[in-house]
DNA sequence: TGTTGAATATACACAAATGAACTATATACT
DNA sequence: AGTATATAGTTCATTTGTGTATATTCAACA
């Protein structure tokens, strides 16, 4: 267990040098931060065994949660968080290991469309196991409605993203 | 805003595929994962402005955050999340802007202090206005009870990592 | 139709992050 | 004291991620 006790001690010296550093807010992102590399980490270490990274596994997931487990590079990149750039390489990756297909689209000859192979299914099959239990220990110690409390807040938050003064694009 | 139902209609999918996939969790780990690249992207979009990325940024902070203003690259690891390997190179960085400096330890000769220079703190009290909006734009959507409720579920939730059964080292 | 502007995917050069090996120092144990 | 073991930090090779330019196709419209 990470103790983050330290952070918030820092947090504290922070705002004694600088008093407008809204505390809250700091706290709720360093939180984030550390939870993300956290779940990052671990994800990666339990698929090193499977021979895959985080983001691919990413990638196969969001495939296996289409329908016809089916979608366009841009769609992914949108569901998976990555820029375009970078799926085109872990798509690649992926469909050097026989996971995935591509293909041309007929109805818009710009777009390529990415399937999962049976062999896709079958190591997604095959690791899903271990995923399911790292997710269950991943929020052991959240009570149902916990987690469901947590859901709200963190959309809640989400949503206030991207607003006016967003990034620079 | 981003919009996180496509991510839910995937989860329902794969749960049709996989009923064991469990919804909380993974909604949970999702979202955490989009709201850190989010917070992550808009941070570096503001530092651009000064010559600063998202995780130079946290190697100040920490500096900041310690009364002394100088920490040991160990702890800033741990600290900021990184990589000690990350933290050499990302300090090497900031050294050559003449943000920190680096010093040999007298009390244990394998360890390095790195400390803030004159420099670095104008540095820090330069960005740090437009961080702080950063900052409360970021929980806008957020009421202070939430805020609060919303720190204590990330912790706890936090907490729970790293125990038995973590990743292989 | 022909032209303009937007969208899709990729290529490529560069930046950032990681794992593993290595050096140097400290600590524990006999 | 002497040897084994652990820790702190760095280096280096490799993997992973990003920004920008480019080719292709589509859509809008004069």
């Amino acid at each position: 267990m990470r103790d983050f006790a330290p952070t918030e001690a820092r947090l504290d010296v922070t705002r004694a040098k600088y008093p407008a550093f809204p505390r809250e807010p700091a706290v709720l992102v360093r939180l984030i931060k550390h939870l993300f590399k956290e779940i990052h980490d671990e994800a990666n270490g339990k698929l090193r065994a499977y021979g895959l990274n985080h983001p691919e596994y990413n990638i196969l997931m969001m495939l296996y949660g289409s329908p016809d487990n089916r979608m366009h590079p841009s769609e992914l990149a949108d569901a998976a968080g990555e820029k375009s750039a970078n799926v085109t390489r872990l798509t690649t990756q992926l469909c050097e290991k026989g996971y995935i297909v591509r293909s041309g689209s007929e109805e818009d000859r710009r777009k390529v469309t990415l399937t999962l192979t049976p062999e896709g299914l079958a190591a997604i099959a095959d690791f899903l196991p271990d995923i399911v239990t790292l997710l269950h220990r991943q929020t052991r110690n959240l009570a149902k409605n916990e987690q469901e409390q947590l859901e709200l807040l963190l959309k809640k938050m989400l949503a206030g993203f991207g607003g006016i003064g967003g990034r620079a694009s």
